[in-house]
DNA sequence: TTGGCTATGTAAAGCGCTTTACTAGCGACA
DNA sequence: TGTCGCTAGTAAAGCGCTTTACATAGCCAA
């Protein structure tokens, strides 16, 4: 590999020229350049990039962590990171941690390693006060999608009361009222958020929470399998039922499909996220859109503005949508 | 950041001394290593990554590029290529292309640069010589799922050929005999071996392939879609379709459903990868299942034996699997 | 003729680490 | 007593780049 120094040498000029010169530092007279150049072209060279950060500290790349890179929420999300980054000029390393604490927490240390200017971070788990020390203080870090605690980082997450209400409303208005909650880990913010904006829509028709009827697991297909066989058979089944993700949806589904019941006719069903396979399920998942594309890029201008000094709010709620499709009917009339 | 030498000071010895200590290319007497590790303690010590890469031109990374990370495939294979990765004790960064060759290339470039030691090739276009003179020669680099021509690389594939010739058979068992086949992009390896397994299959049961029941077009939902549309609106449709990948099938059923026709009853329909969501979707898909995990993994193996020097195996093909669902079923009798 | 200014560069240190020599001191052995 | 070999280290160069501070030549004005 062609270095600095060889490029100087072939060209006539001392290494310190081409590097101002390729940097932008210096005025040289057009013959110089052209030397330069075609020394440059003639050595196909390319600078090092690892030589360069080490004298310079920047590294023009931000990573990205995420818990899971095989769940399509988030693979979206990075998706959507990658392009606005790359607009800016920047390179991302994704980072998967399948929701380990250690993996997190080397994640993180491998930025601080100066590997990368900032950091956007997303968990899925409630931290215990480890990543809380870890990013403390820090200021190129951005935090996606689910809080953690403690931190005065920016923040970037969607308006998961307000979806939970509006899917509520939109079951409560066809009719239902005896409507059961499934969602994500106790305490994680996304679901109590989701809990509250629940409680609030019921609360306003008049209608009340059965304790027994709010379950809280894991947002997984099989947590929503489990938490709706207890729902379903209970003496008292609800008629419909909130899933906080469409992972959860999908274990609903089947486990009325398993109790030989149907949706929406037996039991009508909303989801959350809207994920890619909502709209082909059977029937096609009702569901809360969040707006994967604006939270990756959001996310990625907030960083960068983090970086040039400039601090973005401090807290953004994205706005999500009711995506009506056909997990929904009235509930059929008791006997 | 406390450097080495903070280190060395502190524990009042060399910075050479522990240097090597960290690196168990000395051995010190208990005594110093304790002040050194008392000292690492004490300062929070640790070692700058970004210096070492350059000093050992070693990183302890792979990367890995995909088309696109929001693709399930792709998303479950880079889980997959992660976890051998760290296992063995290697990073990983993950870069997706959206399929631009220009992206391809400053990923494949930034891997040059000796960011990382190897590189986990991913594509879904066929390359027009660019990346097979970019990748050749190149001993660190193993190509994944799809073929770069030209290129003497170690390779991982699954059996295409096998998958559509079982696909195609199980229809034939099922009574089928006209059986069209949706393919993804022209000339593309995976494309060409499905197409010569279907082939296969068609000539052994003694049946003919129409060409207007061979559509070649892209690896997408919409493009099954609009190449169901040309097959069912015909005089003479077939009976059961070959989806080449669970996107085009998601395709083939929108489309089926459009026309008021049902599957299986209407129409067969089998697809192939086994996504996610191809056990979800309505009726659930009939599909040969890609061994994702077994495909990261030995991508990863194959590239660590490469980077010590032993080459592994210069072409792998690993088994699918036919996975029956419930979108396949004997064709009505003509009338 | 001198002084100063501009244009065109360069020397050298430094980023934090690794690695290849090399050495001081000590005990043992012939 | 000399020297061999071992223990416990160290000095210094180098990875490829950036950056600060300085240098030289030419030219013009006073």
């Amino acid at each position: 590999m062609p270095t600095l120094s060889d490029v100087a040498t072939e060209a006539g000029v001392s290494p310190t020229a081409v590097s101002r010169y390729l940097n932008n530092r210096i005025d040289l007279p057009q013959a110089t350049r052209d030397r330069i150049d075609a020394a440059i072209a003639k050595l196909d060279y390319r600078p090092n990039l690892l030589a360069r950060r080490l004298s310079t500290g920047k590294s023009e790349a931000i990573a990205l962590v995420t818990p899971d890179i095989a769940n399509p929420f988030f693979a979206e999300l990075a998706a959507a990171v990658e392009r606005q980054a790359h607009a800016s000029g920047y390179s991302v390393y994704i980072t998967s941690t399948q929701g380990h604490s250690e993996a997190e927490i080397r994640a993180i240390r491998r930025m601080a390693d100066s590997h990368v200017d900032g950091l956007i971070m997303m968990t899925n788990r409630v931290d215990d006060g480890t990543l809380a020390t870890l990013l403390s203080g820090r200021r190129n870090v951005v935090v996606l999608d689910e809080d953690i605690e403690g931190v005065a980082l920016p923040r970037v997450f969607v308006d998961n009361d307000g979806g939970a209400y509006r899917a509520t409303h939109h079951l409560i208005e066809k009719g239902h009222r005896d409507i059961a909650l499934i969602g994500g880990p106790h305490r994680l913010m996304s679901v109590n958020e989701r809990l509250s904006g629940y409680s609030r829509a019921m609360d306003e028709a008049g209608l009340s929470v059965r304790p027994g009827w709010v379950l809280l697991g894991d947002y997984t297909r099989d947590y929503g399998a489990a938490a709706a066989s207890v729902l379903l058979d209970a003496t008292e089944p609800p008629t419909a039922i909130l899933a906080c993700s469409d992972y959860i949806a999908i274990g609903v589904m089947q486990t009325v499909r398993r109790l030989g019941l149907s949706i929406p006719n037996d039991i009508s069903l909303v989801g959350f996220d809207d994920m890619a396979f909502a709209a082909l399920v059977d029937p096609p998942l009702t569901t809360i859109r969040q707006p994967v594309g604006a939270m990756g890029e959001l996310a990625v201008k907030h960083l960068l503005s983090l970086l040039e000094g400039t601090p973005p709010p401090s807290e953004t709620r994205l706005p999500v949508e009711l995506v009506i499709r056909q997990s929904v009917a009235p509930p059929i009339a008791k006997s």
